[in-house]
DNA sequence: GTTGAAAGACACCATCC
DNA sequence: GGATGGTGTCTTTCAAC
C-alpha cells in the first residue's frame, strides 16, 4: 500500500493522540469524517496501523534503569535463550541481530541488582556486553513528515 | 505513585487498545465506569500514562531495515552528533550510555544505501559499530502482569 | 470525496453507599 | 475508596449525492 500526504498526516495524527474521534481527526486533515474513517480502516485492515496503544513511562513507575545488553551465546544455545527472555518481563525487546553479538535486548530494571540477576542467569552459555542509558536524545523528526 | 493489581489491569487494557472507551474498560476490570475515569485521570496527571498513540508496522511502509548503531565521537563532538540525529526521520531511538560507546541509536531505512549515507555523514568525527536486525523475538511478559 | 440525519453510545455530574 | 442514574453531547454509520 502507498500512503499519500493526508494518510501521514492522519498516522501522524493518531500518534500524537489515538484517542481523539474521527471527527476531530477529520477537521485536523481538512476531510469529511466518513473519509477518514475509510483511510483508517483501509490502514488497519493493511497491517499499517498495527493496534492503538498507551506509552508508559515506566521510570515514574520505579523502573529506573534502562540498558541495552548485547547478548553471545556460547554454544549456540539460540532457543534456550529464546525461552529465557520471552518471559522476562525486564525485557521491552529482543532482537537477533547481524554483527558483533548474537542479540540485542533493552531492560528495564528497578537496580542494578536485577541486572545482576539476568546476567548471572545466563552467564552460563552466554556473553554480555552492557551499555547503561544515561539519557534519551529526543528526535523532532518523524519518517511520517516526509514528503 | 504506587499502583495497585486493577490500575496495572487498566494499563495492560489500555496498551492492547488505548480506544476502547471507560465503559467498556470498567468491564474489563469489574468496576464501574466513573471510577476507571478517576483512575486512569489519575494515572494521567501522574505522567504513568504518557500519552495515546498507535503502533505503525514501518515493514509495511517498505521500511525494510531495522538496525542499531554504536556511535563513538573521537573529539567529544557530542552536540554536534546530537543536532544531526535529532533531525534524522530514520532514527527511532537515541540514548546516551555508559558502556563502549558514546550512543546506541535505532535506525529505520528502506536500504542499506540510506544506512551508507547516514554513516558518510558522520564518519568524520565518529565511530560506528553497526547491528542489523535479523528478527524481533517476541516478549510474552510484561511488567504490567507482575504482582 | 461530501453532506445531513438518526440512533446509539459516551462522558460527566450529582448523589449515595 | 466505590456504585448508580439521569442528562446532554458527541459519535459513528448510512444513504444520497
Amino acid at each position: 500500500m502507498i500512503l499519500d500526504a493526508t494518510d501521514k498526516r492522519i498516522l501522524a495524527e493518531l500518534s500524537a493522540n489515538s484517542r481523539q474521534s474521527m471527527r476531530e481527526l477529520a477537521k485536523k486533515v481538512n476531510l469529511s469524517a466518513p473519509s477518514v474513517t475509510e483511510r483508517v480502516r483501509k490502514m488497519e485492515s493493511e497491517g499499517i496501523i498495527n493496534g492503538y496503544t498507551i506509552s508508559i513511562d515506566y521510570g515514574k513507575m520505579g523502573y529506573g534503569v534502562d540498558c541495552f545488553m548485547e547478548v553471545t551465546l556460547r554454544q549456540g544455545e539460540y532457543e534456550k535463550f529464546r525461552r529465557i527472555i520471552a518471559v522476562n518481563p525486564n525485557a521491552e525487546f529482543c532482537y537477533r541481530i547481524a554483527g558483533r553479538a548474537c542479540y540485542i535486548v533493552k531492560l528495564r530494571v528497578k537496580a542494578l541488582q536485577d541486572l545482576e540477576t539476568f546476567i548471572n542467569e545466563i552467564t552460563g552459555y552466554a556473553e554480555t556486553v552492557t551499555h547503561i542509558a544515561l539519557s534519551k536524545v529526543e528526535i523532532e523528526k518523524s519518517l511520517l513528515d516526509e514528503k
